[in-house]
DNA sequence: GCCATGAGTTAGATCACGCTAATGGTAGCG
DNA sequence: CGCTACCATTAGCGTGATCTAACTCATGGC
């Protein structure tokens, strides 16, 4: 069994594939706000125990098992948040952070046996799939590569929850949730923002915001 | 923040000083499950911290910091018993070791939701009372020193789910639980057993097992 | 073609937590 | 009194996880 700091690495890994992003040693660094020696020191060690390769090269490549504790991990999480937010009603924001905590001590039989109790969510409470219970939406592009008119938002990205814990703050009060609706309203190539219309409300974000939300085009 | 060791040092003694035990290095070392030295050390590292104080004598003496800590923590390792046991239907001896590692990333505030949600539990699964929401029942004596016929079982020693947690298997079994009235049938003092009526049956304990189960006298 | 920049690692340190082996009490028993 | 138990601590060691400082190396800019 990964201790707790190795079972971080391994979820902020699966985060940053699943984003497609490159997974590196100073990525991972920031992520996780360690020094990058210290990260050096934990990928080595994951690598003698069999959850990735690190081929001195560049990028870190998971293992079987590797990607399945990974996964494992994200799955409480994302059903710790629903139940922290359905059933307890804690906002999006701190049953983030209380998951991050949460998903290290639940067992197998008490996420299954949660899971079950909930009602077999289809999502986080941000849209993300959980894995091994629901695949992700096929067809959606990032709110910032929006081209046409209309579409409707289907996650937040788990990298904004990290990033910015103020911003999906941001994003809850203007309902920029999933399933809603957003038509475009223009694109400021300058300044760098997109100008939308969300549940009877006109919203600007930055280019970079927008890249963190999901959407399905109409 | 105590690390989750140190918490499990402060658990042990918060169990140990109820049970009316003197806590020295030994019998922690016994109850964790670690050596002599290792407890020597964490005691240090603990009082160091304000958690305790060990005037190099003998017994330990918590602090008031350290006694609200370990109050803190039994109080949710009972909180998610019973949340484990009545709304995800673990079994006894399952939700105490569930517990064990939930209690160290409950935040109050989840707690509290939980409590809540629960129905403001008086007791967890084996009848210890919640620290800071209810008191022990005044009164009671140990199975083991009852003198009078018949009694009613209030609660299983947490002594018990540490040192064997079959035997909460065999009291569950037996329905030997809080709220469960027992009749004193003979105390056999050679053998050293008890023998009594409970639950329609017939139940013979010995002298030790039956110093883990309190009683409320008629 | 040289050099600044950033990425990764090495070197060297610290702290928490665990171990075994050995040492130093204290206290009861004969 | 002296021995045996039991207890606590010291000494010495290893691992995981963290840090800062310093080194190496590729890459892109000029």
């Amino acid at each position: 069994m990964p201790s707790e700091v190795i079972s971080r690495y391994l979820e902020a890994i699966y985060y940053m594939r699943a984003e497609g992003e490159t997974v590196t040693n100073a990525r991972l660094a920031d992520w996780l706000s360690v020094s990058r020696p210290t990260v050096t020191a934990g990928l080595r060690r994951m690598a003698r125990d069999g959850l990735l390769r690190h081929d001195r090269g560049k990028e870190v490549v998971m293992t079987e098992e590797g990607e399945s504790k990974a996964a494992a991990i994200v799955r409480r999480h994302r059903i710790v948040e629903r139940w922290l937010t359905d059933s307890l009603g804690l906002d999006w924001v701190v049953a983030d952070e209380e998951a991050a905590r949460l998903e290290h001590t639940i067992s197998e039989v008490v996420e299954e046996r949660l899971y079950e109790a909930l009602g077999r969510p289809s999502s986080c409470p941000h849209g993300n799939p959980i894995p091994g219970h629901s695949e992700p939406v096929t067809g959606e592009v990032r709110l910032a590569g929006l081209t046409s008119g209309a579409a409707t938002v289907t996650r937040i990205s788990e990298v904004a929850e990290r990033e910015a814990p103020s911003l999906l703050h941001y994003l809850h009060e203007r309902n920029l949730v999933p399933g809603t609706r957003v038509a475009l309203l223009e694109i400021d190539a300058v300044g760098n923002t997109i100008r939308l219309h969300a549940a009877e409300r006109d919203v600007t974000l930055s280019r970079e915001t927008a890249g963190k939300v999901w959407v399905l085009p109409e």
